[in-house]
DNA sequence: GCTCGTGATGTCAGTTGCTGTCATCAACTA
DNA sequence: TAGTTGATGACAGCAACTGACATCACGAGC
């Protein structure tokens, strides 16, 4: 065993979640945050650019997954049809964590400053499959536009999702509202509204 | 004349893109940009909330020019006429005050913390012009779906129209790239990308 | 086995954004 | 004339965040 217990950026996600959740994330000191994991302030502040910043340590992987998804997607499919690919895959990640999806949703509703720090992760999530899509040929503003309406289409997708009742625990798997297909829903929604200009 | 200069809010408006334009947001320190303005720091904060909001003063007058504009758009229209009109009356406003835009959009494109706050800035406009969509008679999801794709040709049409060369202080008048035009033509591209899924 | 880098952490001082509280003073009201 | 109101100043204080330097286990190479 080392001088110190190894993960210290896993227990401090935890530590944080947990103290965002108990008393509201303005009232959660680092300090705090970082006595729970064991380490000092500084430390945190190592891992993590500043306080919000803690509750976004999976963007990273995400976006990835959104990436190669476009990336992967078959030459016959539109701009459109890759971008909702990628949606959806990444919806079905998160249909497996969906208590910690929830949980971690409210504490950002809750406070507009996690609201602007996950409004800027999308909008580089979007980015990111804009370069994608012009990798595959496609033209800009097409190219934008397409990515930027596929991240709205998520957006009111999973707000829709988080909304609804039905518990991933619960023994009825029925219950369980499923995003992908929510997903799919949206984007058709979208075609429709889109279609009535 | 009273005991102090009135318009103290404008001076700070004034004072703080100054500052953020000459040395950058984090090299200002908001007692200077009070000092500046002939104020103290505590007033500052008096008229906004954070060392960020006090570049957006005008978005409130600019989401009601959204909504009235959505709400006054003839009841023929299809809920995405409604939101084109309102982004293009926008984009007309915009286009009268072109080197002010372009000079607090090159402050705050510099800025990661400056960019979230505009993005929650336009995620509020969303809700009020899916708000208003609802008053139409809209249901959603398709009143979201439409506002957020309005709000997303919205900054792409922006991007672009700061973009482009040519100078509103231009004696050839259609060096002026049209925001109004290219929003127009973004919501088209919209159109013809969302059907192609 | 010894030395020496390396990397993650601790320690501490300092700046700055932001807030609470109370005092001040001109303009307005009665 | 007296009281009220509203914007401001003055000042203390907390917490987020940063820079600089010290510490100490671990592994590489000798």
């Amino acid at each position: 065993m080392g001088r110190w217990e190894p993960g210290a950026r896993g227990r401090l996600e935890r530590a944080a979640l947990e103290l965002y959740s108990e008393r509201g994330f303005e009232q959660a000191t680092v300090a705090e945050i970082a006595a729970r994991a064991g380490v000092t302030e500084r430390t945190f502040f190592r891992h993590f650019a500043d306080k919000r910043e803690v509750l976004f340590g999976g963007s990273g992987a995400l976006q990835e997954l959104f990436v190669s998804t476009v990336a992967e997607a078959p030459e016959s499919a539109t701009p459109m049809e890759a971008i909702a690919a990628a949606v959806e895959v990444a919806g079905g990640l998160l249909q497996e964590r969906r208590e910690f999806a929830r949980r971690r949703h409210a504490v950002i509703i809750a406070n507009p400053g996690l609201r602007e720090r996950e409004l800027i992760k999308l909008v580089s999530l979007a980015a990111a499959l804009a370069d994608a899509l012009r990798e595959r040929g496609v033209a800009d503003p097409a190219a934008s536009l397409a990515a930027e309406a596929g991240i709205a289409v998520f957006r009111v997708a999973f707000e829709r999702w988080v909304g609804e009742p039905g518990q991933s625990g619960s023994p009825d798997l029925s219950d369980v509202p499923d995003l992908p297909k929510i997903i799919r829903e949206s984007f058709d929604e979208l075609k429709a509204v889109t279609a009535g200009k």
